[in-house]
DNA sequence: AACTATTTATAAGA
DNA sequence: TTCTTATAAATAGTT
């Protein structure tokens, strides 16, 4: 829907991109609202911007609900399984140890994102700087790794793509030739067959015009050859 | 879209909303999709038909991973909370819930410490990064607010301090000009119980004496004090 | 942020 | 459900 077809793959353009992206955007929640009033379905729709931004919609403005739902639909099937595996043990207790993980790495977390900083110490602050630091220069390094990785491919796969086209344009030349040769040889034959028409026939040059024929039909076999008996007929009728 | 104008309320006909439905998610799924890959965003897109089936589309098909960004964005609190409002209700799917979530944020940690690379696409990583660099800066700029709070605090204080310093300075040098005076005075009586104790008496010179000891108290009236009592009860014995 | 030529989505009908 | 078709909507490129 616009002036051009549209194709399927990220929008290089930066500008063009955020463009399409306030565009589309706006038309998607629009239409998920409509959906939901429409057919009274409830909806959920979360978008992350390239940079970051949140954008939501949910029916009746309750998100929650909707994601629990989601959860509940969603695990009821490793719930049965976990039920399998462990029915016994105790639950709460294990429960509890594993909630009371997850709150550190949750707060190990946040810190990481630059979240919560007002309840750590300089020195705190220092150790954590420490760890993210080391941990987005590997990351870095493992970035700059694949984007090598991907470039030599893509060399490797030009200079493949080059090798084929200079055996292609070879070829292409070679039949250029063979057209231009065969281009030749009618030429030829249309001068001799207007001669052949025009002449009261001695014998001794409709010979010659065939043999004429004969050699050229070596040289170029195919287009030749069909005046060749052409000539032959008219000759012989 | 359609060739009728279509008003926003429920479909009443079930037929017709339940077909309305089937169109409708089917597009809203692709535009979903569609401005993934356009514009290079997350996006979760989960529906609950009427009857309660669901369907969802999720960039790169990663509904977890898009669920907790989405919950870290702008509900920080609301886990805590759930947490303690429901502390009955099904232990297995809670447990299991929270195991899942759990084993999310321990891949997530790692990554952020630069571990586990190797399964991250160069777009996961990219986005990482940024994650992580953005943190990077909140944790140096709160860390650089903290130092200069520090060294702010630390400038008062000097400051204080050094005016108590002065204080203190004034206050030495007055003592010490007092003491001197005083050293001053205790030579003068030295001198004068010398001339007492070396002349024989006469009632005018000792009057004399002691006119002398009341003038030098009046001027430093502690250390004297004791000299002219001293000399008073000499004279009365 | 508007405009508009096109493409897309879809309502109605079969 | 699926196909077709007329028409409404969305939107890509442009100003």
């Amino acid at each position: 829907m616009g002036r051009g077809r549209v194709q399927l793959k990220r929008i290089e353009n930066k500008i063009n991109r955020q463009v399409t992206f306030s565009k589309r955007r706006s038309g998607l929640l629009k239409k998920a609202h409509e959906i939901s009033v429409l057919c009274d379905a409830e909806v959920a729709l979360i978008v992350f911007s390239t940079k970051g931004k949140l954008f939501e919609y949910s029916t009746d403005s309750c998100m929650e609900r909707i994601l629990e739902r989601y959860e509940r639909y969603c695990y009821a099937e490793r719930q049965l399984q976990a039920n399998e595996i462990e029915p016994n043990g105790n639950w709460t207790l294990e429960y509890s140890k594993l909630k009371a993980r997850m709150e550190v790495l949750q707060r190990n977390q946040k810190h990481f994102m630059g979240e919560d900083l007002a309840d750590l110490s300089l020195k705190e602050l220092q150790s954590v700087e420490q760890q993210i630091d080391s941990g987005l220069k590997l990351i870095r390094s493992r970035k700059n790794q694949l984007m090598l990785q991907s470039i030599s491919e893509l060399q490797k796969k030009d200079k493949l793509l080059k090798e084929q086209n200079n055996l292609l344009a070879k070829k292409v030349k070679e039949k250029e030739k063979l057209l231009s040769q065969e281009a030749q040889c009618r030429e030829q034959q249309q001068q001799l067959n207007h001669d052949w028409n025009s002449s009261n026939g001695a014998a001794e040059r409709r010979t010659r015009i065939l043999r004429q024929d004969i050699e050229l039909t070596l040289c170029c076999p195919l287009g030749c050859f069909v005046t060749f008996i052409n000539n032959l007929q008219i000759m012989s009728s």
